[in-house]
Order: structure tokens, then C-alpha cells, then sequence
RNA sequence: GCCGGAGUGGCGAAAUGGCAGACGCGCCGGAUUCAAAAUCCGGUAUGGGUAAAACCAUGUGUGGGUUCGAGUCCCACCUCCGGUACCA
């Protein structure tokens, strides 16, 4: 009876099988076949493949799970990757997890919980959330920064970069045969003097220990108190700390310090060949901060004799490496305004203050090293509406006109930068030009407007700081500025009283944190008799690494700088060595930015128990091609991996100079309301949401299709239900949905294609294959949405022309892909099919619509054949109707042509 | 302040100096349906014009410039976003 009435009504009983695009089925299907065949595992070293290396910054595995943001990036590496194989590449395409960090521990403090299983159970959030989306992942590669077997190789990079010193003189060969200055070379080289080496072996290892790229000293830093910990400066925005926004105060601690420094020439040179955005390397070039200019020596003012015996002194003996006790160094990137100097600054923190300071200035001076200091950075940048200073009582003098001037000290002044001290010329730089107003302190003018038509000097309004000539500047008068600067230096070089000089305003990177949570140091401290620190420090051997974390009760921080690990029992922290000596082992422990400096080293051979990194393996993967990630990473992560980079390769570890040979930054996916996307804002997506509403394929595919990659974009929730709603299409265009099997559309059939379809076809197949090159996927997308509505539209389907479309749409929307590949008879994945070719063929169009303008504005469109030459297509909009009208009583003047583009009647 | 990047329909966007708005969303109309969902077809920058078209004018943040021709190149400015902040 039921089936009487179906025919009669012509109802269809809903079937389960498979009528519809059914992506839940579909997505589960292959990922399980991708991971039972193990598709996506590449092999090492292959030899007839050119090998591609594709990375995602890994995340953080927060315990809020994926965020859309993760797969926009994660989405264009994929698309990349998988285009690649299909294009013969072997590809290395990994995910790990940057596990470390204060998050799990601020969870083990609260639910006591050891931060391991927290961070356990995220990174399984994390992998399970990523696998739902489908990437193409070698998993077998896996790693995590707070694996033992991993950081046992952070902790061994860090004794190379310990075991280091930078030879700045050094000219050298790497094995990318490009002749360098300056090399990290191993401490057992760095030449000891005599005198040094007189003292005995302890003065040998302190000097060594003073060279070192990492070393311990005794800094002003960050100390945050509810965090218990201490922060990079990066670390501190506005006076809070950027996790959380909690105070911070300056303190002196002792800390580790990596000489990033040293490198910092070749950071900033060897930007250059790196196919980055431009955008970065200038913030990276702005961040190292490199400025040339010169150190200059001024003697503090007593007798003309003790003056002119010091100069002839200098004069005989040269510029010395330390200036005398009664001697200011001064730094200056406008040596050519040195006539124009009316005082001098030292910072607060400056050594010579104390001896400086006379009687009459002695409480003044005080109070005002004692305010600066109380300061934090935040008040110290934030009262900088107006200047502050108190002159010390004391002269210096100039040593190129022999005039005593006054010397300050301000908090303006850093003792961070430079030398601590500069020579203050208002008249040319505007901060010593607001604080000479601010004491009525002479302004003096020593450079002049080079021409008339420029930026001219008004000094009564503000100072001059653009290049000019020099005035008021004795022999150098009527110089320009550029030539000052260079006969100047040399003038004050060939007496001994100055020398050029290059200054960073990078800093040395403070490597030491105080949490449990993160790398402990392979480093011990050489107790005395009384078990105090002597000073002298051991590096664990490199066989006993890792240093795992001590069991410790309880992770409340110790609310003191004291770092978490001290908390350690007595078997962790002490040791007698071979020689009797007492250590103790080093408390602090690495920042999160450790991990992150090599993982991309370590991918390359996750399960390697001997090294590293296998030199081979090295050498076939690195560099990486391909690096995508946000752009907040721009300068800290990117700079610290390059430093790393760097030494290990000055140290012969990796044959490379530079680990990312092209970067690509995503831009930031904002909420539905334009805003940023946040918990507090109420307008976070949740991708494991959108994955269950509309599967893994329509969220790729969605984010790749809502703009350029590296734009800043909202999110559109109907925009998924755009994309949804193409792959029905696609999926109707092929396979019968009112079959209750998997089949082909009856439109589908093995025949010929027509002319027409395979121009569409050509043409998709180039554009595609262009756009996935230019990483423009959402254009990419258009285009294969134009080819599913120009197909679907055809009676006949020619099964050859789908196939290629089908690979076509792989990369993006690879379950879908590999479910129609299967409809259409193929037993194996696509995922090593190759790449559809454009046949030239296919690409020309017969005739083309030539716009025809009349002064520039679109008058009609002509249709002709493509390749029509310039003559006939001129005649041709000649005789066209509109454009006699339009031509009509003018006179054409002149007539621009341009073969199968337009044509434009100028006339008058 | 300084250094970057970006301003195009109702929205996301597209456009080697050569037809502005491809593609998608939304909306409007139609088909299918008892009805709805889904699907399919058509339309959709603004103003004028027309019964409807044709057609005309205007239009890519603002003002200028280069050019036969400018969203695109140059100059000045405005707004928004990101970075940075006494670095001598």
C-alpha cells in the first residue's frame, strides 16, 4: 500500500545512505583513511623530489581550545602543502604544541595541580580540534617544548650559546660561501691576556664568563610580584605586565642576559635577502635600532695644564678602550654639532655622579637620584611632559673649542643607551632643547638651512634637527652636515679624544624567569667553605641533560624574587662535584620564547636521541620556505629564533644563516561586530561549532574566502552558509542526490568535453593554479565558484572535466574532494594525483569586447575577433554607430589603440 | 610625536595604469510546493529619464597633479587599525 501511494505522489522516503552532502560522514570517513594509510607521513631526504617545508607558528595550547584564528593560518599552509605534493613536492608540514608558559601554572596553583597534566589534557583539546579540520599534518612529527626529550636539546643550544663568545673582528667563510665579520666562536678560543692569565685559573674562568653570549649579571628588572616572576621589557607595557596587567617594579636582581646584541649587525643586515614583508623587516630594523655616530671623550674641567697634559697624552696613546675616572664618554649621532654643546647629561644611574657631584650640589643631586630611582618606567616615561634635571656643580671640557660646560644629570637620560652620558646641544635636538628652556640654558645655532627653499632654523621657536651647514663651528663653517660628521670623527680619532661608533637600541635579552613552569638551566653555582656562591659557575655535561623539574609541594609562587624551582628539595639543588667542589644548581628557569627559538630544527627529526638535529636532515629541510603565522610575532619571536639561528650556525650546527626564508603574516579575524574577538566581548566564535553546524570544509574554505590572507577581516556567520552552500552545489553538480547510494548524476558521462567547457575549464585551472602561487585563495574560490555555476548548468557533464575540477578544489576542501574523487571511480586518494595542467590551447578566447571610449569615458563595446590588429579595430569602433554619433561635428586628435584592450577617440 | 598598513555598494570583497563593483552574503521578484524548508531562475551603486527600455549624469576618504585614460602613479590632508615611544 505504502508503495502505491510514493508512486502515485511521487514521494521519496527520506534515506539515510547518502542523498545529500553529508559532511559529517564524508569528514570522518577520510580522516580516518588518511590516518590508517598514513598519507600525509613524508619521508626525509628523498632525492628525486624537491622538498618543501611549510610551517604554522604552533600555539599555545590555552585551556580555551582553538580559536578561529588558528585555522585561518593553518588553512593557507594547507592549501600550500597539499598543492605541493600534487606538484611533486616532498613536504614537511608539522604541528607541535609551545607548551610551557605561566597559564598551567597559575592552574596548578589554584587546583594543585602539577601544570604537566593541565598542559597534557590542553595539547589532547588542541589535537583533537585540529585533526577535526583536516589538515594535512605529518603527526609522526609531533613535538612539544615541554617534552623531556625536547627540552633535554633546548637546554643543550643553550650550553653552545654559554659555551660561546662573539669575536667581533672575526672575517670568516660560512658554508653558504658568503664572507662575514664577526663570528660566535667556542669559549676555549677567546684569547686570554697575560695579565689575566697571571692571576690564576679562577680570574681565567670569571674573564671567560664575562665574554659569554649567555651570561649571569647583575641588571634593573622587571620584577612583577603577582606573577612572581620577572619580565622582558617586552613583556611590560605601560608599567604593567602585559599577561594580566599587574604591576611592576624595578629592582636590581641577578639574571641571565643573552648578547643578542653582539649579533646585532647581522640581524639587521642579513634582512635583506629574506623574502619577508617589508612592513617587518622595518619593524625588526627599528627594533635592533642601529645608529652610527660617534663616542667622544670630555674631561672633567680642572687646570689648563692637567687639560693639555691629558691631550698630549691622548694624542700619543690613542682613544682608550675605557676612558680615565675623570673623564665623561659621551655618545652623539651629530658629531658635527659638537661646537654647539652648552651642557652635558649624565643619566641618574651614572657612575661618575658621586665623584662629580660638588659639596653645594651634593643634597640636591641626592634627592633627585633617589626620586629617579623610586620611578617606575611608567612615571619615568609618563612625567616626560616636561624635563627634569640638577646640575651637579661640576665642568667638562669640549674638546674641540676647550670651553667648560655644565654638567646635568636628568632622568631623560638612559643608562641602558650609548654610554649613559651625552653632550647636549639644544639647538639641535629637542629634547635638550626643551630642557635648556626649561633651565634657561644658552642655546647655541651651529648649523645653518642648506638652501633657501628647505626647512628653515628658528631657534627661538624650536630646535633645528634637519642636516644643513655648519655655522659658529670654527674650521668646519660652511661644511655640510654629512662631511662635519665624517672629518670631525676623524679629527677627534687622529687625537686620541673620539672614535665612530655604532649603538643598538636592542637590548640584551634577559633570559631568566622565576616560574616552575619552564625550562630549568643545565648551569651550577661553585659554593665556598661556607656555602656561598663563589661566583664561578659549572655547566652540567652535556650526556646528563635533560635537567628535569624537581618535585616541588605546592606551586604557590614564593612571593619574594626567589625562584619557584629553589623550592626544590635538598637532592635536586645540591651536589658535590667529582673535584669536591659543592654546587648548587641554577633556580631560574627559561622564558616561553626558549621552546619556540629551534622547533623548527627539531621537526625535522622530532625522534633523534643523539643530537639535535641530524646534520643531513638539516641540510635537506632548512630553510623553512614557508612561515605563516600572526603578526604580533613580528619582532620578539622571530628576532630570538634568528639570534639562535645564528650562533648555531656561526658554531657549525646548521648550514644556514637564516632558518624562514619567506614569511607570510595573517591578518586578525575580528568578531561579527567588528571588534576584536574576546570572552569579555561576548563575540567569540567557536570553530568546533562551526565544524559540527557546517564541517570542517565549509569553515576552511570560509576563511580562506573572506579576504587576502594578511588582511585584518569580521567574521560572517552567513558567509559559512555561503560557502556551505557551494560545495552542495558541487556536490549536486556530480554525484544523484536522490540516489540512495553514492552515484554519479546522470549529467555525468564519459564522453568528450565541447570547446566550451574546456575553455571554462583551462581557464579555472589557470586562474586556480596562479592564485594558490600568489597565496590569493579567496579569489581562487571565485573562481571555482564561476566554474561550478557555468557546469552546473550543462546537460552533459564530462566526467574528465570534473575529475580535474574535483583536484582542483582539494586543497581546500579536501574531504569533500577525495569523496567525489571516489564517486567518480578512483580507488586511491588524490592527495599525490598530479596537478591539473592549463592546456595554452584552451586559454584564448575567439573574440573579445573591446570598450570604446570617447575622451576617456566609455561610449560602446565592440566584439571582435582577439587577434585583431590595431588598424582594423580602429576602422571597426569607427563604424560603429554610437561612436559616429559621438564623433559627430568634433575633431578627433588623437586616437589611442591598444590591440584586444580598448580603443579612445580623443577629440575636441 | 615617529614608523607602517588600510579607506571601493547595505555587508565581506574583486580589479598587470585600460569596461569599477567579479565572487559571496543580504535584500527584492519569480518558479517549484497544499504550505514551508531546501533548490532553481531573474534583479540589485546613486541620481535623472522611460510604460519598460534605450539613454544621460555622478561615483573607489578629501583636495590638487601626471596621463589619451587613475581605485591603481605623484603631492598635501582627513579618518581608522597596527607598531613604537625621551635610544642622543
Amino acid at each position: 500500500m505504502t508503495s502505491t501511494v510514493l508512486l502515485i505522489t511521487g514521494f521519496r522516503p527520506p534515506h539515510s545512505a547518502m542523498p545529500r552532502y553529508d559532511f559529517r560522514r564524508i569528514e570522518s570517513r577520510w580522516q580516518q583513511y588518511w590516518e590508517q594509510h598514513q598519507t600525509f607521513r613524508v619521508e626525509d631526504c628523498v632525492a628525486d623530489k624537491p622538498k618543501m617545508y611549510v610551517l604554522d607558528m604552533f600555539p599555545y595550547p590555552s585551556g580555551e581550545g582553538l580559536h578561529v584564528g588558528h585555522p585561518e593560518g593553518y588553512t593557507a599552509t594547507d592549501i600550500v602543502c597539499r598543492y605541493s605534493r600534487m606538484r611533486g613536492r616532498n613536504v614537511l608540514h608539522p604541528m607541535g604544541w609551545d607548551a610551557f608558559g605561566l597559564p598551567a601554572e597559575e592552574f596548578a596553583r589554584k587546583m594543585n595541580v602539577h601544570p604537566r597534566i593541565k598542559t597534557e589534557e590542553n595539547i589532547n583539546t588542541f589535537r583533537r580540534q585540529l585533526k577535526m579540520l583536516g589538515f594535512s599534518y605529518d603527526w609522526s612529527r609531533e613535538l612539544s617544548t615541554t617534552d623531556p626529550d625536547y627540552y633535554r636539546w633546548t637546554q643543550w643550544i643553550f650550553l653552545q650559546i654559554f659555551d660561546t663568545w662573539y669575536d667581533a673582528e672575526c672575517v670568516w667563510t660560512g658554508p653558504d660561501g658568503v664572507q662575514r665579520r664577526g663570528r660566535g666562536r667556542p669559549i676555549a678560543e677567546l684569547p686570554i691576556p697575560a695579565e689575566v692569565a697571571a692571576a690564576g685559573q679562577a680570574a681565567v674562568r670569571r674573564y671567560q664568563d664575562q665574554q659569554r653570549l649567555a651570561i649571569l649579571s647583575e641588571a634593573p628588572v622587571n620584577w612583577c610580584p603577582e606573577l612572581g616572576t620577572v619580565l622582558a621589557n617586552e613583556e611590560v607595557v605601560d608599567g604593567v605586565s602585559e599577561r594580566g596587567g599587574h604591576p611592576v617594579v624595578r629592582m636590581n636582581l641577578k639574571q641571565w642576559m643573552l648578547r643578542i646584541t653582539a649579533y646585532g649587525d647581522r640581524l639587521a643586515d642579513e634582512l635583506a635577502d629574506l623574502s619577508w614583508p617589508d612592513s617587518i623587516k622595518l619593524m625588526q630594523r627599528n627594533w635592533i635600532g642601529r645608529s652610527v655616530g660617534a663616542e667622544v671623550d670630555f674631561r672633567v674641567a680642572t687646570t689648563a695644564q692637567a687639560q693639555q697634559a691629558w691631550q698630549q697624552s691622548r694624542a700619543a696613546g690613542g682613544f682608550p678602550v675605557r676612558a680615565e675616572s675623570d673623564v665623561i664618554r659621551i655618545y652623539t649621532t651629530r658629531p658635527d654639532t659638537l661646537y654647539g654643546v652648552t651642557y652635558m647629561v649624565l643619566s641618574p644611574e651614572h657612575p661618575l655622579v658621586d665623584q662629580l657631584t660638588t659639596a653645594e650640589q651634593q643634597a640636591a643631586v641626592q634627592q633627585y637620584r633617589q626620586q629617579a630611582a623610586m620611578k617606575s618606567e611608567l612615571e619615568r616615561t609618563d612625567l616626560a611632559k616636561t624635563k627634569t634635571g640638577v646640575f651637579t656643580g661640576s665642568y667638562a671640557i669640549n674638546p674641540v673649542n676647550g670651553q667648560p660646560v655644565p654638567v646635568w644629570i636628568a632622568d631623560y637620560v638612559l643608562i641602558s643607551y650609548g654610554t649613559g652620558a651625552i653632550m647636549a646641544v639644544p639647538g639641535h635636538d629637542e629634547r635638550d632643547y626643551e630642557f635648556a628652556c626649561q633651565y634657561q640654558i644658552p642655546i647655541v645655532q651651529v648649523v645653518a638651512a642648506a638652501s633657501a627653499d628647505g626647512p628653515q632654523a628658528d631657534l627661538s621657536v624650536a630646535a633645528f634637527c634637519e642636516l644643513g651647514v655648519a655655522v659658529n663651528s670654527g674650521p668646519w663653517d660652511g661644511m655640510r652636515t654629512e662631511d662635519v660628521k665624517q672629518r670631525i670623527t676623524a679629527d677627534l680619532a687622529a687625537r686620541g679624544l673620539g672614535r665612530e661608533a655604532v649603538n643598538f637600541r636592542l637590548r640584551d635579552w634577559l633570559f631568566s624567569r622565576q616560574r616552575y613552569w619552564g625550562e630549568p638551566f643545565p648551569i651550577w653555582h661553585e659554593l665556598d667553605a661556607d656555602g656561598q656562591p663563589t661566583g664561578l659557575l659549572r655547566a652540567d655535561p652535556v650526556q646528563s641533560l635533560p635537567v628535569l623539574h624537581p618535585h616541588v609541594e605546592d606551586f604557590q609562587p614564593t612571593g619574594t624574587p626567589e625562584p619557584m624551582l629553589s623550592k626544590a628539595t635538598g637532592d635536586w639543588l645540591y651536589r658535590t662535584a667529582e673535584d669536591g667542589v659543592r654546587l648548587k644548581r641554577e633556580t631560574n628557569s627559561m622564558p616561553q620564547w626558549a621552546g619556540s627559538c629551534w622547533y623548527y630544527l627539531r621537526f625535522c627529526d622530532n625522534r633523534n636521541s643523539d643530537c639535535f638535529i641530524d646534520p643531513r636532515k638539516e641540510r635537506y629541510w632548512l630553510p623553512v620556505d614557508l612561515y605563516v603565522g600572526g603578526a604580533e610575532h613580528a619582532v620578539l619571536h622571530l628576532l630570538y629564533s634568528r639570534f639562535w639561528h645564528k650562533v648555531l650556525f656561526d658554531r657549525g650546527y646548521v648550514s644556514h644563516p637564516e632558518p624562514f626564508r619567506r614569511l607570510v603574516n595573517q591578518g586578525m579575524i575580528l568578531g561579527e561586530n567588528g571588534e576584536k574577538m574576546s570572552k569579555s566581548r561576548g563575540n567569540v566564535v567557536n570553530p568546533e561549532q562551526v565544524v559540527n553546524d557546517r564541517g570542517a570544509d565549509s569553515l576552511r574554505l570560509y576563511e580562506m574566502f573572506m579576504g587576502p590572507l594578511e588582511q585584518v577581516k569580521p567574521w560572517q556567520t552567513s558567509g559559512v552558509e555561503g560557502v556551505y552552500r557551494f560545495l552542495s552545489r558541487v556536490w549536486r553538480m556530480i554525484v544523484d542526490d536522490r540516489a540512495e547510494q553514492v552515484v554519479l548524476d546522470a549529467a555525468v558521462q564519459d564522453v568528450a568535453a565541447t570547446p566550451e567547457q574546456l575553455r571554462i575549464l583551462h581557464q579555472t585551472i589557470r586562474a586556480v593554479t596562479d592564485d594558490i602561487e600568489r597565496m590569493a585563495f579567496n579569489t581562487a574560490i571565485s573562481r571555482m565558484m564561476e566554474f561550478t555555476n557555468a557546469m552546473s548548468g550543462q546537460a552533459v557533464r564530462p566526467k574528465c572535466v570534473l575529475e580535474s575540477f574535483v583536484l582542483l578544489l582539494s586543497p581546500f576542501a579536501p574531504h569533500i574532494a577525495e569523496e567525489l574523487w571516489s564517486a567518480l571511480g578512483h580507488a586511491q586518494t588524490l592527495a599525490y594525483e598530479p596537478w591539473p595542467q592549463a592546456d595554452p590551447q584552451w586559454l584564448v578566447e575567439e573574440s573579445v569586447e573591446v570598450p570604446v571610449q570617447v575622451n576617456g569615458k566609455l561610449r560602446t563595446r565592440i566584439v571582435v575577433p582577439v587577434d585583431t590588429a590595431a588598424d582594423v579595430l580602429q576602422a571597426t569602433a569607427e563604424a560603429d554607430e554610437v561612436v559616429r554619433r559621438q564623433l559627430e561635428g568634433k575633431t578627433v586628435v588623437k586616437v589611442v589603440v591598444v590591440p584586444g584592450r580598448l580603443v579612445n577617440f580623443v577629440v575636441r
